[in-house]
RNA sequence: CGGGGCGUAGCUCAGCUUGGUAGAGCGCUUCGUUUGGGACGAAGAAGUCGCAGGUUCAAAUCCUGUCGCCCCGACCA
């Protein structure tokens, strides 16, 4: 490695970005303390820093959720094998990665349990048992949980065996209002992911072949990585009637009819904080939108010749942003400022506040951005004291809006309208991002083009120019789709 | 699940080819001096060499098995 680059090379043992997406973004969540490997194959502990971030982005879906009308509830872990099984593509969809419990103390079970991959089951049975009328409809319930796939290969966060995420299941009297609902989720996923992870998406409807296992169309949102990989973070599933006629979710019409409802169900998980990871990282560590950052603010104070009146200071100022609401922390610890300021940016802390002999004359802090370089014009802002607090909101909102604008340059970049077939190919092989492409539909087609490229649809969307032929296949197209390789 | 790589101190790794005393840098602890971009000095602590067998007088080193991790594919959120 060159002087130069050594010198770049700011944070100790994570790699550049560019050079090596994989290994950087393995070494941001273990130096940053995100995540640990756990003597659990498979299983990663969300340490402090990590779990902070995961509990903001409960906070700001679920304040979503509930001003969408649903309410939290939670459905049990285990699921009998006779109820698993009566979805048919349900069942053949998750059965290689189920795992079971066939003991219980001593005794061998004489029914074995399924430790939930998903919980259309177990929610439905209970579904059934609750509605009798279309007095009982909707029903709009979300939880929070914890599931587990028996995964072969693992990342942390973007595929682990055990994982959080929250599943939204809701019940309906009718096909256009179930619509309407999975609809409406994809819309708050995408809000979420646009104005609180701060991720520019894609949102449209899988194909058959990337379709949920029982359900009768999928949505997602897809964000696109670093690398020029999709990362689809979150699905929205319009199941029809399927569920509830395996399960036999009933009802008696206006009419004294009995129906089946329309069932929903949505979800988003830890993955979507290795989007957030991947997407606003740079080499020297982790950046975290505003919104998600356990610590909004961190103060460093300098100390000079032993006078401590600038940690007493910033922990005066502290309190008073605490009192405002804000997420902040006085990092008083023995290192040197240098060392702070290296180890608070590596973590993606927002901003940084210092707190200097020099500022305390002045009766101001000197506010340094992590979302713009060393150097580079507004990185660093003097605030004087009493105007912290509304400033405070200020950047952070500058931060958040920064660092939205840079991902959504990014992917309007790496994003093509392609039409000619060979070109097409190409890109999908070089990964060079998001292909847009008019598409027949056709899952053999999808089938081909992914034998040739690695390549998948991402998701699919109104036919853009009417009349316009598949670029892959020169059928007769039905929708535009986006076409990526895929995490 | 296929192909490749790696498990030695908290971290990054050397030592293994050719068996013979457990190593370095960083970090950690204590004391002192320091503190506006990863400070300096002195003293110190720390490893059943992933695990289990085997070969040998003797194994971090050779052999077999096993577990785990990383990367690339296939599969999935």
């Amino acid at each position: 490695m060159s002087d130069a680059l050594q010198q770049e090379q700011l944070v100790k043992e994570i790699p550049p970005k560019a050079a090596d997406l994989s290994a950087w973004y393995t070494a941001v969540c273990l130096k940053a303390e995100l995540v640990s490997y756990s003597p659990v194959r498979g299983c990663v502990v969300l340490r402090p820093a990590g779990f902070g971030m995961w509990e903001n982005l409960q906070k700001h879906l679920d304040e979503r959720f509930k001003a969408t009308g649903h309410e939290n509830a939670y459905f049990p872990l285990l699921i009998p094998e006779s109820l698993l099984t009566k979805e048919a593509e349900h069942v053949e969809g998750f059965a290689p990665e189920v795992a079971w419990v066939t003991e219980g103390g001593q005794e061998k079970l004489e029914e074995r349990l399924a430790i939930r991959p998903t919980s259309e089951v177990i929610i439905g049975v209970m579904y059934a048992k609750w509605i009798q009328s279309h007095r009982d409809l909707p029903i709009l319930i979300n939880q929070w949980a914890n599931v587990l796939r028996w995964e072969k290969a693992t990342r942390p966060f973007l595929r682990t065996m055990e994982f959080l995420w929250q599943e939204g299941h809701t019940a309906h009297a009718t096909a256009a209002e179930a619509r309407e609902e999975t609809e409406r989720m994809l819309d708050v996923y995408q809000d979420f992911a646009e104005n609180v992870a701060a991720i520019p998406v894609y949102a449209g409807a899988k194909s058959a072949s990337e379709r949920f296992p029982g359900a009768v169309e999928t949505f997602s949102i897809e964000a696109l990585m670093p690398d020029g990989k999709a990362l689809q973070s979150a699905t929205s599933h319009d199941l029809g009637q399927n569920f509830s006629k395996a399960y036999d979710i009933t009802f008696a019409d206006a009419n004294q009819q009995i129906q089946h409802v329309y069932t929903t169900s949505w979800g988003m998980s830890w993955r979507m904080l290795g989007a957030v990871i991947m997407t606003h990282g740079d080499d020297r560590g982790l950046r975290i939108p505003p919104k998600l950052a356990p610590i909004e603010a961190v103060f460093v104070p300098i100390v000079r010749g032993g006078d401590t009146s600038t940690v007493e200071k910033a922990h005066e100022l502290a309190k008073g942003l605490r009192g405002a609401g804000y997420r902040v922390r006085v990092d008083d610890r023995d290192y040197t400022p240098g060392w702070k300021y290296s180890e608070w940016e590596m973590r993606g802390v927002p901003l940084r506040i210092e707190i200097g002999p020099r500022d305390l004359e002045s009766g101001s802090v000197t506010v340094v951005r992590r979302d713009k370089s060393k150097g580079e014009d507004g990185a660093k802002t003097s605030v004087p004291f009493g105007e912290l607090p509304a400033k405070l909101r200020e950047l952070l909102d500058a931060v958040h809006d920064s660092m939205y604008a840079q991902a959504k340059a990014f992917l309007e970049s790496h994003t093509f309208v392609v039409s000619d077939r060979d070109e097409f190919f190409t890109k999908c092989r070089e990964r060079a991002g998001m292909i847009d492409i008019a598409w027949c539909g056709r899952p053999e087609c999808e089938a081909e083009v992914k034998t040739a490229t690695s390549a998948t649809t991402r998701n699919t969307r109104a036919l853009q120019t009417p009349g316009a032929k598949c670029v892959a296949c020169g059928e007769p197209a039905t929708v535009n789709a986006y076409f990526a390789q895929s995490y």
